[in-house]
DNA sequence: TATTTAGCGCTACATTCCGTACCGGAAAAT
DNA sequence: ATTTTCCGGTACGGAATGTAGCGCTAAATA
């Protein structure tokens, strides 16, 4: 699903630039055309629709668990270090803020159901039911999100982790 | 601060219908002419830029605390029911998506900021440490603002009324 | 009452971007 | 050798932008 030729990836880092720089308005195929050269007819052949440009955003990184070995306060913790060097990553905060548009609601649920999947999948793995996964995951990841979407501050790494140790002391 | 004349309040309303129906990237002087019928020249000189009918929508519905009675258990469940209404409210869920664009990082501070202050206030007012308050803000409050921003499904109201009760025992 | 001021509508203009279509060349695959 | 794929260039009508200027009306002021 990645870039299939050379050009493509060369618009999709110069993408990458300005949705960090100026947001996602800014993704339009006169900016790509101006920031890299690549015609602009090109860049409507490729992604027809502003849309588009963000899904292959999505595509070019896509989301791998973190090292498990089966335990599940270790998994636990290991998802969240994981998680928050990714939004320390001003990419992943920055591509967030960007599905956070009312337009992109089926994006936005696809890529925030990745992000929470690992600690799904742990949870399940462990037993846990429905319910109380949903909480845990809630606690564990809910503040680390709003830390890097709405308040623009470092994610609050060791809170994250307490919130493990609460979680898995209940269970 | 609200709007001084009556074409103002014309416009905000239709803007926030706008904002609704097609998120912030439709706040344009031309649409606002279109669906008021108010000139465009007007809505410049009011609004000279998109970012300032943000602002305005903001004033327009300033938010308020909820009814206390010194009790802290009592007065953090009533903010959440509070804060889970407001969320309900589709407005004012809509405004914290429009505000999560990069470009509008102060206004979303502003109103996020607006939005935890009273839960501050409460835990504050009950003596609470700085540090405590933050990781008790951050554990009710989060889930609520990710649920209606990111999941767009109705806020866990039972789950942050879960997490107070945690809270004020751990105090 | 006369006069200033504030707010709004209208028109015009140059500029920019949009989305689409079409053509031609170069390179790679067949 | 020939087809296919990919890209650049140009052109086009349409729409929205941001700015400027003019005139009207109603309200505040003298």
């Amino acid at each position: 699903m990645g870039p299939a030729t050379e050009t493509a990836t060369v618009v999709l880092t110069a993408a990458l630039d300005l949705l960090l720089a100026e947001g996602a308005a800014a993704l339009t195929p006169q900016r790509l055309h101006a920031a890299t050269g690549v015609s602009r007819s090109t860049v409507y052949r490729h992604w027809p629709s502003p849309h588009d440009v963000l899904a292959s955003l999505i595509d070019v990184a896509p989301l791998g668990p973190a090292d498990r070995n089966g335990e599940l306060a270790h998994d636990l913790h290991a998802e969240v270090d994981l998680l928050c060097d990714r939004l320390r990553d001003r990419p992943v905060a920055a591509l967030l803020q960007a599905l956070t548009a009312a337009a992109a609601v089926e994006l936005r649920h696809r890529y925030v159901g990745d992000l929470l999947a690992p600690f799904h999948d742990v949870l399940r793995a462990a037993g846990v039911t429905t319910a109380q996964r949903e909480d845990a995951v809630a606690v564990i990841v809910s503040p680390l999100l709003v830390d890097a979407l709405l308040l623009d501050r470092p994610t609050a790494r060791t809170r994250a982790h307490r919130a493990v140790d609460d979680v898995t002391a209940r269970i």
